[in-house]
DNA sequence: GGGGATGGTCATAAATTTCTGACTTATTGC
DNA sequence: GCAATAAGTCAGAAATTTATGACCATCCCC
C-alpha cells in the first residue's frame, strides 16, 4: 500500500509537467539561448548575468533529463562540451512563438 | 542612474514572463481547473489536495494580476466569489493543448 | 612544465516559497 | 440569536531553491 504524497501536486495534465520543468530562475533563459545556437557551460556563466555554476549545472542537467537539451562532447582541437537543442526542444519553439503573440 | 539588479533574469523574450507567472506549486493546477469551470476559493482548498489558504490566495491574486483570471462577486442568494478565466486565459488553452501533443 | 581555461562537484549559507494555525468580517440557514 | 460557511489576512516556522567559495581533473598553449 502506498501513501500518496499530498504535498506534491497531482498532475492531471501533461503540459503541467513541462511547465514545471521549465520553471526555475534561469531555465527559460538557458532554453532561449539554446534555441539561438549550441551553448557551453562557461559561456553561459558569462552570458547569464548573476547566475552561478551550481544552479546552471543543475538546470542543464534537468533540461537534459526532460529531453530538451543534449550534451555533446566535441572531440575536436579545443576539446569541449556543447549542449544542443533536441528535436523535442525545437518542436517547442513555434509554440512559444505563438505564446508571444498572446501575452 | 539606475543600478540593474543582476540577481534577476533580464527577460529578452515575452514568453518568459508568462512562464514565470505560471510557475509556482499550484498555479498550473488552478489554471487547469479554471479552464473547466469557474472556481471558488473554498472549493479549491478542498479540491487541491495538500494546498493551503495562504498560497492559494496569493496564487489567485497573481493569476488575476497577469490577467488570466478575474474575480467576480456573485450577488445572488448565496452571495459568493468566483474566479473566471479571462479572454486572455482562454486564448492560452489551444496553445497548451498543442503542448500536450509534443510532451 | 607552468599558467590559464573548461567543466564541473561539494558543503554550506542565504534567499525565496510554501505551510501552519490563529484570527477576522460578512452572510446564511435553522 | 447561533453556529456554520465563505473568503480571506497575518505572523512565524518549515521547506525548497539559489548562491558562494573552495576545490579538482583535463586539456591546451608557450
Amino acid at each position: 500500500m502506498t501513501i500518496p504524497d499530498l504535498a506534491q501536486p497531482t498532475e492531471t495534465c501533461p503540459a503541467q509537467g513541462l511547465l514545471k520543468s521549465l520553471s526555475g530562475k534561469w531555465k527559460p533563459e538557458i532554453f532561449r539561448l539554446a534555441v539561438e545556437s549550441p551553448i557551453r557551460f562557461s559561456s553561459l556563466l558569462r552570458q547569464i548575468n548573476g547566475s552561478n555554476k551550481q544552479t546552471l549545472s543543475l538546470a542543464l542537467k534537468e533540461l537534459e533529463e526532460i529531453g530538451l537539451l543534449e550534451k555533446v562532447v566535441i572531440k575536436q582541437k579545443p576539446l569541449h562540451i556543447e549542449y544542443h537543442l533536441t528535436a523535442k526542444g525545437r518542436s517547442l519553439v513555434p509554440v512559444f512563438l505563438q505564446l508571444e503573440g498572446i501575452v
